[in-house]
DNA sequence: ATAATAGTGTCTTTTAGACAATATCAC
DNA sequence: GTGATATTGTCTAAAAGACACTATTAT
């Protein structure tokens, strides 16, 4: 494996983003995952990414693979640092840093397959993590997974899962996914309700099939749950 | 500055590792800063850290740093992946990307001024917060104080600044130290001891001037507190 | 004895969680 | 009408926070 040093004399490394993109559709949590087209790992499933260019910060290059993998410009939803992976045999071509990124978004158009890369397609979270996946890919996966787990409990970040406008009970289906529970839909909406700056009431309702129409709400991105909702004891 | 490839064509980058270092002292949170003995920012305060090798993993790069500033092997408290930072002009000399890590560390005896560090020092974080930093380590500083506060609250991680055994009023200085409030000891105590796991009793007491005896715990390292303590309500 | 700190008990307020009841839609 | 979902209200249990009180030390 290439061990260089550059032209400055420091040991010389390759950086990379990956991305943790992850939706709820069909009330399920899922990712996004590229197939690999060239070695190593051919064929095999990975996280979207690429190398950070020379005179790039990292949240752009994270923002720009993100577009290039969902066809996407300006993405809705949450964009933050996941966390760094380096270990020196991860990738067995030479030296490289992954900087991995937590992308949460909203149910979009299937990824564009004309696009940059190789049919990137969404996978239920659950059969993603018991796959095998390219480089460390399973653990960056894991990680944001967890990452978004326990954001939900104490940020308003569910609604990152949401587009602009929604009900409650929208919010509240993100939330089952996300933590695979089943949440009491009456001490949901008191909750989220009731904390203040979390929900902004449009005034609008809509009918989504049977049912009293729902009441549409937008979020404060920043809002923060104090107290927390707390997976292990909801329900 | 230096834009390069590597053999293999990429772009190459330098990676280096720093650490942002935290204890409690005199009952106050400080942060372990070195001055820096060479261009650019010379003589500017810095977060200590050096280059990570061609061959190391960056969690081992933290350890090496921490060991050569503190002169402390197997640093006690606990160690974590901060953040990284990669902007493209944060280093005028080259192309750099920086994994930062937090430790947390028990008092310790003051660092090796013999060791390879210039002149590490203890500085109060709200000193080293209000003072000019090399590079972008005043944010870096910033993000560490920042995580550090905020996982006080949902983990038992305030024993990190603790020795292995240690008195429930010890634990609560830390708190307050951390958060910079004042907590109620009896609720303080009855919340530590009552969480189940989190604090283990050695049976054994000490003396620490006038007033009856406290009790010497031991903190389970991986506790979770739940329902966490909460900054906001405390008091 | 007095001051100081450790630890327990008690009360009030807040919140979680269970669940009844009402509102408003599709059919 | 029936069935479904939204929303409000009520009750109980748990926890937070205020604070009285007891325990045990140094001086």
């Amino acid at each position: 494996m290439a061990r260089t040093r550059n032209s400055d004399g420091y040991p010389s490394f390759a950086v990379t983003v990956d991305l943790v993109v992850l939706t709820v559709r069909d009330d399920e949590l899922q990712a996004l995952l590229v197939s690999r087209g060239e070695e190593p790992y051919l064929g095999r499933r990975a996280l979207p990414g690429g190398f950070v260019r020379p005179d790039e910060d990292l949240p752009d290059a994270a923002s720009r693979e993100l577009a290039e993998e969902t066809g996407l410009h300006q993405v809705p939803g949450h964009l933050e640092q996941l966390a760094t992976y380096g270990a020196p045999d991860r990738d067995p071509r030479m030296r490289v840093v992954s900087v991995a990124y937590l992308a949460l978004a909203p149910e979009l158009p299937d990824p564009r397959a004309g696009s940059d890369a190789a049919a990137a397609t969404w996978v239920p979270a659950r059969r993603a993590l018991s796959q095998r996946l390219a480089f460390d890919h399973h653990r960056i996966l894991r990680d944001g997974v967890e990452r978004a787990r326990a954001k939900l409990e104490y940020t308003g970040l569910g609604a990152a899962f949401c587009p602009p406008e929604f009900t409650v009970a929208r919010l509240r289906r993100v939330y089952e996914a996300v933590w695979g529970v089943e949440l009491d839909p009456r001490n949901f909406h008191r909750k989220v309700t009731g904390t203040p700056g979390f929900l902004v009431d449009t005034g609008r309702t809509v009918v989504e099939g049977p049912g009293r129409p729902a009441a549409l709400f937008r979020a404060d991105p920043a809002a923060e749950l104090s107290p927390p909702l707390t997976r292990a004891r909801l329900g």
